[in-house]
DNA sequence: TTGCATACATACTGGTTGGTATGTTAATGC
DNA sequence: GCATTAACATACCAACCAGTATGTATGCAA
């Protein structure tokens, strides 16, 4: 009747729900319980303190989505322009609705704890580190085939596209329009494009 | 001895300093009375409300700051992506290493806010839109007299250069680098260069 | 079957929150 | 100079917060 693990997780996705919603400092862990049915007294073995669900929360949640969404798809990718094209438009579509109504739970975190807690921001920008870096690698991989501009600076450009599609979704999440992502998303698009290797 | 509007001042300037450092929930009334030297009869006899002081604080103090920052400086401008690209310059050199430590304000509020109090949406969505039709009106400008390519959707050039502003500020905040600044607003220049009217 | 640690539930605490009710003082109009 | 109101200060409140102390039931090992 018992598990533990199964438990832990519903903690762990109420938390990310309600952090997703409210952000952290905001965040009531009484409504995560009321939310979940459990008690006080499960959430506390679970986890030491408030700060330790919402670490837990990073490593394990936004950290394997970011993984799963952007990373992992990246690392069999022969043209990484097209590629990135496609994720963003799977990513718009997918996480459409909610990402347009409390937008992106990586930089909503970032922006609220960055400069609250250390920890945090130094577990959220590993996670940005991650994601460029998986950009970055694409890019140069599209430069050894051909299919990207030699002198592109992959670096750079990884960082200018991780900002950009948070930007875009940021603005979208304001005007809770998902006519306004796809608009912003065009810039993006038209940007892309001019990494391109030419004929 | 007595001055009431100063009074006011004082109380929203440094609501607005506590807003910008932890957000708008996790802002705390006693913390800005503690800072001003002032108390709850002078807070309340100004603002009726927590959530009154925080849209003062988004009507007179943000979105005078937007306004002088970037609407007003676009009015008077021949060439409209050489200005972008100075204002950027500008707005790095002076509120470098605020912004880099704490973030947009206007971007910060709208992240944590937009999805909780629609008033506070709609006010940030307000001056959001004034930004970008600032923008657009300039690209619009640089159009009919040359300096911009014809076939530039300007209102979509705006929303996506607003995005990226605020992605390459929120990138920054979170890696606490302004050179990581710098290298992302270097890619919004070239986005930028790609607007311009080639002979 | 007994012993014992894990996995919770319940009840409570000190501190902080936004907000209010009541004083007190300074400026202003007459 | 006197009354009135605006401009604050002080004291207080219920609600909520994260966190803790204690109690209880489950499952497993011996």
């Amino acid at each position: 009747m018992r598990s533990p693990d199964q438990t832990r997780k519903i903690l762990l996705d109420a938390a990310y729900e309600e952090i997703h919603h409210y952000g952290f400092q905001a965040a009531s862990l009484s409504r995560i319980l009321a939310n979940t049915g459990l008690t006080k007294g499960a959430l506390y073995h679970h986890f030491p303190t408030k700060l330790a669900l919402g670490y837990a929360v990073v490593d394990e949640v936004i950290h394997e989505e970011i993984l799963n969404c952007w990373a992992t798809p990246l690392t069999d990718c022969q043209d990484p322009v097209d590629c990135l094209m496609n994720l963003l438009q799977k990513a718009a579509e997918d996480t459409g609705d909610e990402f347009v109504e409390m937008g992106c739970p990586l930089n909503n975190l970032a922006q609220e704890m960055s400069s609250v807690d250390e920890g945090f921001r130094q577990k959220l920008g590993h996670i940005y580190t991650l994601w460029r870096q998986a950009i970055a690698n694409a890019l140069a991989r599209g430069q050894a085939n051909g299919k990207v501009r030699a002198d592109v600076d992959t670096g750079a450009a990884a960082i200018f596209i991780v900002a950009a599609i948070e930007g875009c979704l940021g603005m979208a999440k304001n005007a809770r329009d998902i006519n306004l992502l796809f608009e912003c998303g065009a810039g993006l698009l038209h940007y892309l494009d001019t990494l391109h290797a030419k004929p």
